[in-house]
DNA sequence: ACTGAAAATGTCGAACC
DNA sequence: GGTTCGACATTTTCAGT
């Protein structure tokens, strides 16, 4: 699907505060309440937004440690990266887990409340996975930017 | 503020899809639609929702090229660190980044085209920042988890 | 892409358990 | 804390042009 200028600052309005109404955002491109609504339509038929989340404050839901972990495994067969991949969809401290290229495998975002629970949770569940290598975890000690949002 | 597990069962439906009508949400929880909506409203007020926002397919915005950047300064002086800080957050192509501890001081999560627009970047916008000692790239191999949600 | 109108939801007060 | 009821405002949705 091609877009206009006016469908890239819709998405980008869209990825910034998705509450907004169809009469706000006529008014902010120049555009009927309808004409919005279809180009929204359009956008969702089309899969260029996916879906529309709410964003929750960690530090109020008692998981503000949060870590990024590097995996390796100790081989990459198939096999080996298909069995890891399942395991980690199924642990619910897990937010994100890429795929990436470089000296590990995998980089994994991980909330949870403290040092305390991190520990219990790479003892009892990360590195019970099968054919883990190594694992390397940096800890966020600041948060700079977490737009959530890809400019277009 | 403290939550029971109609909160937290809350929570994590809105942060799956914010665009549940409350009437939906009421039949999954068993409350009216006016509970809910009370509810909602509270954990807006205590910024335990921060906000809502759509989420946007990368492949499908000429953004499917996505890495993460590892920054290291070559100093960690406050005046160092908060240099760094502010051009970051004027880059449109760094989506998130975070200060954390280990080897490296920063991670960034970076949505390009290609690899070409990539280098462009690097070369003219992120390495002309001041103080940069060394960078790291990874790039995305593949998406195994995407939930950006927080279980509470 | 627009106008206009119907249908669906959101919002909130009141009375009550 | 929770409920239902009711009413109005707002928004979504869709014909027709």
């Amino acid at each position: 699907m091609k877009l206009d200028t006016i469908d890239k600052k819709l998405i980008n309005l869209l990825q910034e505060d998705s509450k907004r109404t169809n009469k706000q955002l006529s008014l902010l491109l120049n555009l009927s309440v309808t004409a919005v609504f279809e180009r929204i339509k359009k956008l969702e038929r089309a899969e260029i937004i996916t879906r529309y989340i709410a964003q929750v404050n960690p530090k109020k839901v008692d998981k503000s440690f949060i870590v990024f972990c590097q995996v390796k495994l100790i081989q990459h067969s198939r096999e080996y990266l298909s069995v890891f991949e399942s395991e980690i969809l199924k642990l619910d401290e897990v937010s994100e887990c890429f795929h990436i290229s470089g000296d590990y495998d995998y980089v994994l975002k991980i909330y949870v409340k403290d040092m305390e629970e991190y520990r219990e949770f790479m003892v009892n569940k990360l590195t019970t996975i099968k054919h883990i290598g190594s694992t390397q975890s940096s800890f966020m000690i600041g948060e700079v930017k977490n737009s959530a949002k890809i400019n277009v």
